[in-house]
Parts: C-alpha cells; sequence; structure tokens
DNA sequence: TTTGGCGAAA
DNA sequence: TTTCGCCAAA
C-alpha cells in the first residue's frame, strides 16, 4: 500500500515539465525514506535524477518498496488536470498495475481521480558517486535559463568557463560569437539573486546546449540553479525542491576539438 | 427599419465568440420583444439558441419582424473591429439587403461603420417544448469549462452523473481513467461561486466532450453556467447574459454503450 | 491559431 | 491583491 499526500501539489507538476521532455518512460522508486527517479534520457546522453524525501509530504506510507513503471507523457497530461493549487495524492495498492493521482481542490468542493495503467521499465539504475567538484557555480536559475536560450540562437555548443571572478558561458555559430560573463555577487538584495562561485581550480568545459536548455526547464522548480563542474567528470545541474530534495541533471562534458579544428570541414 | 443600440458591445462580440465555432450561417430574428437566434450546429447534432431581450438595449427599435441572415464568421471579422468598450449599433434598412454595425468609442473620438451583406438561409425554426428535468446543476462556468478541457486530455465522452451530494463527471480513454467530483457548495463567499443541484431523481447521461468544449467558449458570457439533464432527453447547458437573456446549448446524449461492448473491436 | 504564463495596472 | 492584456510556446 503506497498513499503519498503532497499539499503542494503544483510541486509535482513542476517536476514533470521539467523532466517529460528528456524522458519518455521512468520507473518512480518508492520506500520508506522518500519517492526518487533516475533515468537516461531517450538518447542516452543525459541522466535525471529527481528526489523527493518524505518529510515533504503531508502524508507519506510507503509499507513496502515498490518500482512504478510510467510513460511521463500520459502522467504529465494527468497531472495538468490538476489544479496549481491542488493538493495531489498518489495511490497505489500492492500487486496493483494501476496508480491514482487524486487531486483536490483547496475548498474541497471537487475532488477528482485519475487512474493510470503501470508500465514494465527494465532500467539500470546507477550508483552516482559523491565526487568532489573543481568548480560550483550558483546563480539565478532565470538567469541561466536566459544565458541558455540566448546563446542557443548563435551556436549549439557552450564553454562554460569559471575563474575566481565569474563564470563565462561561451558559443561560436555561423553567424558569430557570444560570450556572457556573470561576476561573482553576493551583495544583494535577495540570497537567490546572488551569484556564487566556490572554485578550488579553474575549468572550462563544452556542453551541448540543447540538453542544457532541456534542463532550464526545471527553473519554476527553485529560484536558484547549481551547477557542479570538473574536467573529465559530468557537469551536475541541479534544481532544489525547498523542503523535499531536487532534480538533477547530468551532462558528459564534449571533448573539446582544437579550435581551429572546429573551422575545418569534418573529415 | 431597425435600429439596436448596445451599449455594452462586448456582450455581442462574446456572442459571436461563443457560437461561430459552432455555426457558420444562422438567421437573426428580430422582433419587437428581442434580437434571437435559433440554429443548429453545422454537422447538425447540436443546437445552439440565443435570446438579447429589447430591454438589454439602449435603444430599440424594429418596426416590423425581419430575419436577417449572416455568416457567423463574416459578422464576427467585423465585430472583432470593435474596441471592448465599445458602443455597438446594429442596422438595418427596410427591404434592404445589407446590415450595418456601427462602433462608437467611449469617448466618441472614434466611429466606425461596417456593412455587411446579408444571405438567403433557409431554417427550420424549432419550437423548443419546455421540459421538466431530472436535474438541474448551476456551477462556475470556468469549473465546468475547466473540466470539460481536462476530461478530453483523457477521453472523448464524459457522463454525466448526478446525486444529491454533487455531480459527477467521468471519462474513459487509453491512458486511463478520470472521475471528477464537485460537490454541492452553497455556503461560498460570491454566490458566482456556488455549485448547486436541483434534482428529483438522479441521472447519468452521456455526452461527446467536443460539443461540451465547444459550448464552454461561452464562458466569458457568465460567471455561471446552468446544466439541465433528463434521460432521453438533450442536455440544456445554458449562459445567462446579465438583464438581456440567453445563450443556450442543446445536445443530445449518447446512447450509453455495454462497458463490455467498449473493449470489444468495433466490428 | 490557440493557450498558458507573465507582467503591469487598477 | 486581483484582474486584464501582452507575449511566447505548443
Amino acid at each position: 500500500m503506497l498513499e503519498l499526500r503532497l499539499v503542494q501539489g503544483s510541486l509535482l507538476k513542476k517536476v514533470l515539465e521539467a523532466i517529460k521532455d528528456l524522458v519518455n518512460d521512468a520507473n518512480f522508486d518508492c520506500s520508506a525514506t522518500g519517492f526518487s527517479l533516475q533515468a537516461m534520457d531517450s538518447s542516452h546522453v543525459a541522466l535525471v535524477a529527481l528526489l523527493l524525501r518524505n518529510e515533504g509530504f503531508e502524508h507519506y506510507r510507503c509499507d513496502r518498496n515498490i518500482s512504478m513503471g510510467m510513460n511521463l507523457g500520459n502522467m504529465n497530461k494527468m497531472l495538468k488536470c490538476a489544479g496549481n493549487d491542488d493538493i495531489i495524492t498518489l495511490k497505489a495498492d500492492d500487486g496493483s498495475d494501476t496508480v491514482t493521482f487524486m487531486f483536490e481542490s483547496p475548498n474541497q468542493d471537487k475532488i477528482a481521480d485519475f487512474e493510470m495503467k503501470l508500465m514494465d521499465i527494465d532500467s539500470e539504475h546507477l550508483g552516482i558517486p559523491e565526487a568532489e567538484y573543481h568548480a560550483i557555480v550558483r546563480m539565478p536559475s532565470a538567469e541561466f535559463a536566459r544565458i541558455c536560450k540566448d546563446l542557443s540562437s548563435i551556436g549549439d555548443t557552450v564553454v562554460i568557463s569559471v575563474t575566481k571572478e565569474g563564470v563565462k558561458f561561451s558559443t561560436k555559430g555561423d553567424i558569430g560569437t557570444a560570450n556572457i560573463v556573470c561576476r561573482q555577487n553576493t551583495t544583494v538584495d535577495k540570497p537567490e539573486e546572488a551569484t556564487v562561485i566556490e572554485m578550488k581550480e579553474p575549468v572550462s568545459l563544452t556542453f551541448a546546449l540543447r540538453y542544457m536548455n532541456s534542463f532550464a526547464k526545471a527553473t519554476p522548480l527553485s529560484h536558484t540553479v547549481t551547477i557542479s563542474l570538473s574536467s573529465e567528470l559530468p557537469v551536475v545541474v541541479e534544481y532544489k525542491i525547498e523542503d523535499m530534495g531536487y532534480v538533477r541533471f547530468y551532462l558528459a562534458p564534449k571533448i573539446e576539438e582544437d579550435e581551429e579544428e572546429d573551422t575545418k570541414p569534418k573529415v
């Protein structure tokens, strides 16, 4: 028996908006401690990890560990039927091949239940080792989203370079080049508007903008995004979900070609 | 000679937005008592009835009964040229084959007149008998619209079931099932937010969501919608137009198939 | 083209 | 604070 009651149902709606473009089908893993998901994107390049800890739910009952395979598109369709202020309860009976989403309007006048078939998905659950990162950038998520969107109108990849002074996002394309530098800035009114850089050593890595823009779909989940970089490690783009957990995206850097190579015709 | 001056011109704009998708061409009937329309939708499944009583007009002159055939798409195009605060005057000379829409901006700075050709439309004007309904549901129109929209992302038809406690909207589709229950609730701050059920006997009827969603286009006309249901009778979905009349939509219920039938392949 | 999110104005 | 109108994404 599984019963998870989430008062701020909009969180789950936003989570699905954030990951449904990247992942088609995935197993949601439910244990006594929380509700989580780990899945490769459909082209097996990026990895998504979601955690919603039990403390974040008003009511959390999960009698035994269970893995529920869902089509995220269909799940999203159903969650779209929940109001932004609705309380969402997720239910599954032991051994059942369905899951039920229950939506309660704030004033309890409207109660909806949506039942969805579960699917069998074989997923390789990867252990993600904790790593030391050369540089960790924390910045406003909206600013990061804007930068990725802007740069993708110029080029396909972004070079993220971190120095003590700030973080630079660069791209190059047919029509020209672009560099956007965000300086470290902690003297701002609101802490979520700060740009903070923790750097052990300078790092400069290249990523596909297409994926960065997908990750930025999670912007509504948090005012702040944290980007953790190390050479030779996948970047981690993390959006914290207040009091509950996070959505993290992992993406391997592109092996940076020689600048010269870039302009040569591909052989 | 016909001359109808409507101070709140936005009403006429909203009326056309509400019915233009359903009906292509229709006769507007004008008599001493009011301005009305009755027409089947283009696939002859639903019926639209509009009434704007003479009291609602600032000036109402209609010397003799007249029926004016109009293409609602073209009429809507013209009405879109009126500002939301404009005063709209509708004029037709006796024997003329045109109608003139005059738009006056609130400050009288701009006065526009649009002349449109009338058309000959043979319409069967149905007498709609007053009927006793098993159940009448009054609820916020926005909520009804939201429910129809949500359900149509799951299935094609909606089963509306009324009991004393509330009204239930259900659907079933490939990805799952959905039930939305709205409880009777009269203890709300504003009367237009109430959900009120007058029920003589329980009723459960099935309708095509496609039409319900068309009807819901009339939502801007009224905060409230009234749904009148009887087995064997078309449902009436009514949006009252304050101080003037109404737009009513009629739709025959689907003959509900056996649950078993639904899952069998169609022969 | 239509719909939802966002920002501005009452 | 709520509502309207604008802008952007599906």
